[in-house]
DNA sequence: TGTTAGCACTCTTTGCGGTCGAGTGCTAAT
DNA sequence: ATTAGCACTCGACCGCAAAGAGTGCTAACA
């Protein structure tokens, strides 16, 4: 026994049913729908065979059938390879848009609240990653004898500041004098060649170690590490409006995940190399994700690929629509941030 | 009828009970207490008696009284005009703080969070209001040929910064220049007294006035305005724990609302004068938290008031413990953002 | 006069049995 | 290969009775 034309395409409208109504789907419910030309019977032989194959399971007997995880795999992989992305559906969410301009936080939430809007579920957006982006220009501002802020630029109107500590003695006028030398000699960088060219730096440099040092640190981890871990959630709400969170406790937990960076950061390591990555249930990592699925997609800076946009629903979310709202939102974040 | 006092501690006792369980209370209940030294017939004639002055109702006939509005609002007048903050509290609190010092928008985060943590409920932090600081230099950082980003520093810590249109035709020399005048005739002003200022200089520069102009419609409105209303929320899942939120849309409401900065923002609105503003259930005007309380407190920068910590309950909540919360953080806040 | 024991009453909660309906699996007929 | 027919299963729903918690009232008591 095997999946032919026919049990897929039940299977599909199974599927499609089931993601609509969150209610077991008996024969007579697809035995009626147009284009199935067989009745309740026929229909339920091939259900019990797509059982015995993994793609349907009952709660309980004389309940319908569900679609299991196996089966949101095929549907999706499917979805995948014949092209998603639905003209109307995008029309209508350019709607929801309405990014301000501004810096890069304000952009990426208003972004996750268009796009949890668009598509009734939670969105995640993380900020850029620093590392593939370039530096154009660094600059000190005092802010007492003991501290001052750097300001790094870079392409792509993206602006970290951070807080350094100064070592004695070092005063506005060197500090004007540094901010010079390294918008000179970090230009056009990214972060991760920064250390390399410091070690070059420091060969004909002697004054000023200590605060290369501090600034090296800095660069390093405070930018590299700490700041691309931003990241905002839109919509955290939306999930309670479906039926499989009708139990607080299973929403709650939901929830508490969304309040937790740490937990939901790696929800946002997008699997390389393919333009969206879809996890059903179980495939998350997470237990309370359990019986979500998260679809990711990267959208770019400039060049290169800097920061992951996700969407989290029911593993009976209504994948193509995710699809369409990613694909367009991944153009209209690149198009703001790359602007100038 | 009226008040007295064996009537005012049969009421604190009933109130007392019913924060600790949600549950209606009974007679019998309070007449086991210790120190009450009544049977439960003659509990029950003072509960007749509080009901008909409208500090207790009945969800039906044969259950336990509840305590009205009323009631909670007589409970938390008499807490605060006796001074509640519990030393022992405190001092469990203190475990829970863990602020790392950085950017103001980090520490009012750990904040939130730790506040939430304490209390068990949801909490509100609002940055601090520029109004009432004092600027002590400004600088600008060339994006572009045409941005600019103006960076504002304050005392207390606390730095803005902004992205501003450039003029054509204005070159880096010019924004240094901009920089240090800004800086000298600017500081230790508040935002409130720079119009004035500005005034007054443009009568004697008459170069740049274009540039001058945006730079005033920056600070005074996005600065002022926008950025002042910045906010964070901690713990939003935490009330779900609560028997009140059983009921997933009364959830979904509660934290529809704290997505929506619109409709958060005025409950940090703080009742000016008092060191805290509490108030019980309707006294909200949002009808989503008809049966929440809301306390709110100010932490002081400087020698100025000028943010707002908010903690949102169930109205049976354990204000004492949510009174020393915001006793004990209020400080924590100040120490740690005015500390240079 | 304030307090309390006793008792009838009310109302919710819980558990149980019965009915209904949706859906299945199997068999036999087409 | 398909389908009509039928017995069977199981959850949802309803009504009912018993249990339990709590009240209000009355009468007795210190």
């Amino acid at each position: 026994m095997f999946l032919d034309e026919r049990k897929f395409m039940i299977l599909r409208a199974i599927i499609d049913d089931y993601i609509m109504t969150a209610v077991p789907v008996g024969s007579r419910t697809i035995s009626r729908k147009a284009g199935v030309g067989f009745s309740p019977a026929t229909i339920r032989n091939e259900m019990s065979d797509l059982e015995e194959l993994g793609y349907l399971a009952q709660p309980h007997t004389s309940a319908g059938r569900i679609p299991s995880t196996k089966a949101y795999r095929l549907y999706v992989d499917h979805l995948l390879k014949e092209g998603m992305v639905n003209r109307d559906e995008v029309r209508r969410m350019s709607g929801y848009l309405n990014i301000r301009c501004g810096q890069v936080g304000d952009v990426i939430r208003s972004a996750a609240q268009a796009l949890s809007d668009m598509t009734n579920y939670t969105a995640l957006i993380s900020a850029p990653q620093l590392e593939s982006l370039r530096i154009r220009r660094v600059q000190f501002v005092p802010l007492s004898e003991h501290n001052a802020l750097m300001i790094v630029v870079t392409n792509a109107f993206v602006i970290k500041d951070l807080v350094i500590r100064l070592p004695d003695g070092v005063d506005d006028e060197t500090l004007s004098g540094l901010s010079r030398m390294l918008t000179r000699e970090l230009q056009d960088l990214c972060i991760s060649q920064v250390r390399a060219r410091f070690e070059e730096l420091s060969r004909h440099l002697t004054e000023n170690r200590k605060l290369l040092v501090e600034v090296l640190d800095v660069l390093e981890n405070q930018l590299a590490e700490r700041e691309s871990r931003q990241m905002v959630v839109g919509g955290s709400s939306n999930l309670l409006n479906y039926p499989e969170y009708a139990d607080v406790r299973k929403a709650r937990d939901f929830l508490s995940v969304l309040e937790s960076r740490e937990r939901l950061f790696p929800l946002l390591r997008h699997a390389g190399g393919m333009e969206f990555s879809i996890r059903i249930g179980p495939e998350n990592d997470l237990p309370e994700l359990s019986d979500c699925s998260v679809i990711t997609a990267v959208y770019r800076v400039g060049d290169h690929s800097t920061g992951t946009m996700g969407v989290i629903g029911p593993t009976r979310m209504q994948y193509g629509k995710v699809l369409s709202a990613l694909s367009y939102m991944g153009r209209a974040i690149t198009d703001i941030l790359s602007d100038e």
